[in-house]
DNA sequence: GACGGAATTCATCACGTGGTGAATTATGAG
DNA sequence: CTCATAATTCACCACGTGATGAATTCCGTC
């Protein structure tokens, strides 16, 4: 039947939940149509409430917090700690966003503006700012930044986006712990 | 017009040539259109030497090296050499079927299947055998095995997939010397 | 209680997808 | 030279996509 449903509207949050399992499952390649099916409406709400397919991609993923605001607590902590301060400090954020992150990171394989976007996320607003702070050779923060990236990256992979055990499922803490000598010694650590 | 081309026939060989550029841009979304496109030839010649889409896609991507293989001299590496020999066999291996590691990756992130089959690929086959010989511990092999793993999924992304500088124009020696460390002291290093 | 506006569904569209089969042309073996 | 066969294009299909607009039903305000 049509027309209007009896008592209050949650459809816009009920799509919204939707969307963020699926476009976490499948990146922006996923259907309007299991999006409304999951949840229990029709396709034609995501155009009534978000305008097409794409808007309601952009509201999911950019609920986001700006790096650089939560990083910046990071650069009190003393040399020793940096690292581990800062990993905790980006899987504390990650965690409660690893749909948003997740469908990010399947969609910016394939789409090179949001792979810029995504490489100005991590790179240029959390990981540079620490390394300048910590390590402010001039000569060597792009390299030592380029090496901590591609270990965060990594993690990013393994934990939220390819779940791979026992990476996804283990407590913050112990990633922290495991992650962040290596982390540190990109940081301060001698270059080669 | 339409009926067979004068001379002898390249057109197998340029598709595999164009798909391998267009899936490592798109992953399997690409499209057999701009694929026989870029090949200059009608989208039926994938049918016609393929079978289908994904055909040519298991193609392109399976004219791979099993790791387990690749890695088998790394066994016989001194200790203090592992990570770094294990990494210029991995990078050399990768260097030179960059686009067909890129498809992959890129198209592992949606497909659970493909995204079992990189695990097997990286963890399974590449990495544990090494950390099995290595650092035996039983109790520890899991945990070492899958930080390694980060790294070096971390290091595919950057290099391969997303491209970023530096990471993805240096030197392979330039990379190995840089990472080894962070993989040495997963391999054999203190645990937390 | 009447009525404007919001919410919801439905039927439908235009389009891009991968795939198929017939028609056409060149090749190469006998 | 002949003719089976391979290579190639073309027209076309069935399907899934995102989007639109009208029709229907409910809510809240006066």
């Amino acid at each position: 039947m049509s027309g209007r449903r009896r008592g209050p509207s949650t459809t816009r949050q009920e799509l919204l939940d939707a969307a963020r399992e699926v476009f976490a499952d499948r990146g922006d390649s996923a259907t309007t149509r299991e999006i409304a099916g999951k949840a229990g409406v029709d396709p034609a709400m995501i155009a009534h409430y978000f305008g097409s397919k794409g808007g309601l991609f952009d509201v999911v993923t950019s609920l986001s917090v700006d790096p650089a605001d939560v990083v910046a607590p990071v650069l009190e902590a003393s040399p020793d700690d940096a690292a581990r301060e800062l990993l905790t400090t980006l899987i504390g954020v990650w965690d409660s966003h690893s749909s948003m992150l997740a469908a990010l990171l399947r969609t910016a394989t394939r789409n090179k503006t949001l792979a810029a976007q995504m490489r100005t996320f991590i790179l240029d607003r959390g990981i540079r700012p620490v390394v300048i702070r910590f390590s402010p050779d001039p000569s060597e923060v792009e390299t030592r930044a380029a090496l901590m990236a591609t270990q965060v990256a990594g993690l990013v992979l393994a934990r939220y986006v390819l779940r791979w055990e026992p990476i996804a499922s283990a407590e913050p803490a112990w990633v922290v712990e495991h992650i962040a000598p290596a982390v540190q010694r990109y940081l301060i650590g001698p270059l080669e």
